[in-house]
DNA sequence: AACCAGGTTGACG
DNA sequence: CGTCAACATGGT
């Protein structure tokens, strides 16, 4: 991993960074790409404009290293050693080709609220669908910025009801949206507590949100609050662990076993 | 035109 | 406890 300054913007150098695949396997949905190359979108209230320039390279324009190292670099997880995940993941077989294929793939420490709301819609839904109505809540109740819309706080989306959410055409989410914005702006749920919550008490805790089951929980534990243990299955999970792991998935995985599944969740939906 | 999508809920055995 | 239809909507 190098990070250095250059004309105007920050060159990331690293053999476990790929902008592409990390900003499109599945795990956010409001960063745009013309040529999947280019990337832009928003943490928080900071524009990213970045440019995979190789396998290796990455160039984050429009930013000097003082703004990287705060935001990027915790946002893109670049203080983590990947290398020593896929040292103990090269030890199956399974494993060891999706390190080979997605290893360019990092866990993003992404905003809890919008990582929950996320992933309430992302329910019995497909990707590019989840991006239309996670975009079209920006655009409605986000605060518009130079360039573009930011994510509502719960706080905006907590004073509507199920008729002024209809623009969103989020179908039956609506309604837990809405519960989930609720009870976050009204404390009722700390969002800040589940950083350090054991695991199992934060998977019941954001369970009493109304649309979030045991899949949409560990998605959220995972992107959200950057717990490497949660382990998301969803259906295409689920054909990896009968299909390669009909004896049990290796323990010796487990303890990073989000970025485990994060690999092989675009391995097995990507390859060939 | 069916079938599926990074599932969850509530009803029923 | 486990099973299962229903859920809104749009892409393939």
């Amino acid at each position: 991993m190098d990070i250095k300054e250059t004309n105007g913007g920050v060159l990331v150098t690293s053999d476990c960074f790929d902008l592409a695949d990390t900003l499109d396997c599945g795990q956010c949905f409001r960063f745009e790409s013309e040529d999947n190359l280019t990337f832009k979108g928003f943490y928080k209230s900071h524009f990213l404009n970045a440019t995979k320039l190789s396998d290796t390279e990455t160039l984050f324009h429009n930013t000097d290293i003082k703004t990287f190292n705060e935001v990027w670099r915790q946002f893109f997880d670049f203080d983590t050693d990947y290398d020593a995940f896929k040292e103990v993941f090269k030890k199956d077989e399974t494993l060891s080709k999706a390190c080979d294929f997605a290893g360019g793939i990092r866990i993003l420490k992404q905003e809890p609220w919008e990582t929950l709301c996320s992933f309430i819609i992302s329910q019995n839904n497909n990707i590019p669908r989840i991006k239309g109505i996670i975009s079209r809540l920006c655009e409605n109740f986000g605060e518009k910025c130079e360039n573009g819309y930011l994510f509502p706080s719960a706080e905006r989306i907590a004073k509507l009801n199920v008729e002024d959410l209809a623009p969103l055409r989020s179908g039956f989410r609506a309604k837990y949206i809405l519960d989930a914005a609720k009870k976050v702006a009204n404390k009722e749920l700390v969002l800040d507590t589940l950083y350090t919550m054991p695991i199992d008490e934060a998977r019941k805790t954001l369970m009493s949100i109304k649309g979030v089951g045991p899949k949409v929980a560990e998605c959220t534990l995972l992107f959200g609050f950057y717990r490497l243990e949660a382990f998301p299955v969803d259906t295409w999970i689920k054909k990896v662990l009968t299909e390669y792991y009909p004896d049990g998935f290796p323990g010796y995985a487990r303890e990073h076993g989000g970025v485990a599944q994060q690999y092989l969740f675009h391995y097995i939906r990507n390859k060939k």
